[in-house]
DNA sequence: CTGAAAGCGCTTACAG
DNA sequence: CTGAAAGCGCTTACAG
């Protein structure tokens, strides 16, 4: 009724006398009245909400920042423009479709998207407003908007890094549980094939997969057989390996280069300070946002697609496999 | 209708014949049929979704990992109880009183609250369910439901480390935009006033009043004036002194012991490794999410209060004043 | 035991 | 220009 007009503003064509408008206002303060927003949401559906949809349940505080820059990209993208964000049992893990389009979202976010593109045909076919926050070579649907990183850029980054600094023999190391992670298999490709670009001998790159013991890099280190720079698919891998090498007394980068994707701030703070291929998460998450919320304001808009740039930031675990650089001598001790 | 009965389970004394039964089931199929979760909310007047309100926009990605080991408590205890997590811009800040209770949530989280009792005071009257999470000297209101962590307790077992130590004049540094958080003024004053009762001198225990510039650490220890030990209100406080202490070349902890509050896997990272007192995030935000749901579903419970216990994860920037102990020589260059 | 009706709290198209 | 009515999609109390 005309109580909607005055308190919300709405209804374009309803006009109310100042007087009437001016009760009503009287009456809303006295009983301490508050809009329903469930059945505001109800009427005009749309809940002003997005929902994030993860594959697994995402661990905000662990060894990588990923999901916490990612939350920040998303909340402040989505505040700005008025929307709110649901983290939801619903939307993780093997999603039931009809949980996808309960009405509870005007859209969805899909973050790290591995084996779920059944799902996402059904998103497409709900018409529900859909943006993909995974590697472009997940993307199939022609109509799908995404945003991505240039995964292949970054693996040649690290590749042309490490062999131009004298390196001949490398590994670039995958966790088991992680060997079905696209990006994972995107990066370990791209870098293979860069570093036989830029001459490196075939059988000189090798992939190792370890899984989750700590022995890995021990066992591995004793047979290294000449490798001299070791590429870590992730940061917290390259952080795990930093810290063995540390507790073997391994001096990094002297006896050995070590490298990492998805630079964060964690880099700074590691001994020696890490070299990693940087990927800008949040500022990722923030445009996938807005991708997003204006999908579900146009619903006609073309499909919306990013990729964002790598770059590598050069730090203080890499170095020539021959000399030990001015830095480290300042910062090592030789005993 | 029947047809709530035989999708959803609901309505007890509803019975359906299994005929109607899989008729409506067939049909649904049909039209590939979703139940609509608003409208479900709207009229059972809960909407399974817990709201968490901030005084300010939180950085989950920030240098502390305080809001992420937050976020994985929140989501792990609401998801193992059937709920939703909202984000929201309405919910942060000086937050509209008429927003809290628009519908959308069944209760409400308070993080760190500082200035908001006004707010609280209001959902007190608005019958939510609410739970604090915040410093118990910042609970007024004998009716309200809290987690917190025994700020003073901690701040002893760093006051009594350092004294057991050696030391006998130290700093407590806060930063200036954290001047007005009680936590800070609760560790800072009890810190003080276990100092004293350990036989520490009234005048050999300062208060460091630090604004965001670099050169604080620098001009302080130029002019320490005999201080042998720097305590951080905070984590990232300390881990910055760790940083401007490195780029001096200041030995920690020969030349200065260094210590910091809220300890995570962060501390582990740096060099030395951070001794601090750690706040166990993800337990204690676990742990006010059950509070807030069994309040949820047991609207006449009696407040649930929790305070947990603070242990001093002692690691490497902490040592004697007099002597470097073992441990350090075999880390740190003596030039 | 089953089905048709009322109603959750709003918004908006429609009649006066 | 204004107000009373219909309806969003469900659930539940009520009548048959």
């Amino acid at each position: 009724m005309a109580v909607s007009k005055v308190l919300h503003g709405r209804g374009v064509n309803v006009r109310i006398g100042a007087a009437t408008a001016e009760n009503i206002r009287r009456v809303a303060e006295e009983l301490d009245y508050r809009p329903n927003e469930i059945a505001r949401n109800l009427r005009s559906k749309q809940t002003k909400t997005i929902g994030l949809v993860f594959d697994e349940t995402p661990m905000f505080g662990g060894k990588t920042r990923y999901f916490s820059d990612l939350m920040n990209g998303v909340t402040t993208a989505a505040f700005a423009l008025g929307y709110s964000v649901m983290l939801c049992d619903s939307l993780i893990g093997p999603t039931d479709r009809n949980r996808l389009s309960d009405g509870r979202f005007d859209g969805l976010m899909w973050v790290r998207m591995t084996a779920s593109q059944q799902i996402l045909q059904d998103a497409v076919r709900l018409r529900l407003p859909s943006v993909m926050f995974a590697d472009e070579s997940l993307v199939t649907d022609p109509s799908t908007s995404y945003v991505s990183w240039d995964n292949r850029g970054a693996a040649a980054q690290v590749a042309k890094h490490l062999y131009s600094l004298g390196h001949r023999k490398v590994g670039f190391v995958i966790a088991a549980h992680s060997i079905v992670n696209p990006e994972a298999r995107v990066r370990a490709g791209h870098f293979r094939e860069t570093w036989i670009q830029c001459g490196g001998e075939k059988d000189q790159v090798e992939t190792l997969i370890w899984d989750a013991g700590a022995t890995n890099f021990d066992d591995w280190y004793a047979n290294r057989n000449g490798i001299t720079a070791l590429v870590s698919w992730s940061e917290s891998g390259a952080i795990a390996i930093l810290e063995r090498a540390r507790a073997l007394n391994i001096q990094v980068p002297k006896d050995l280069s070590v490298v990492g994707f998805d630079s964060s701030s964690h880099c700074d703070l590691t001994q020696p300070r890490l070299t990693a291929a940087r990927q800008p998460v949040d500022e990722m998450a923030a445009k996938a946002t807005e991708f997003l919320i204006r999908l579900i304001q146009s619903p006609d808009t073309d499909p919306l697609r990013f990729v964002f740039p790598s770059r590598l930031d050069i730090r203080e675990s890499t170095a020539s496999p021959l000399s030990v650089s001015g830095l480290e001598e300042k910062n090592i001790c030789l005993h």
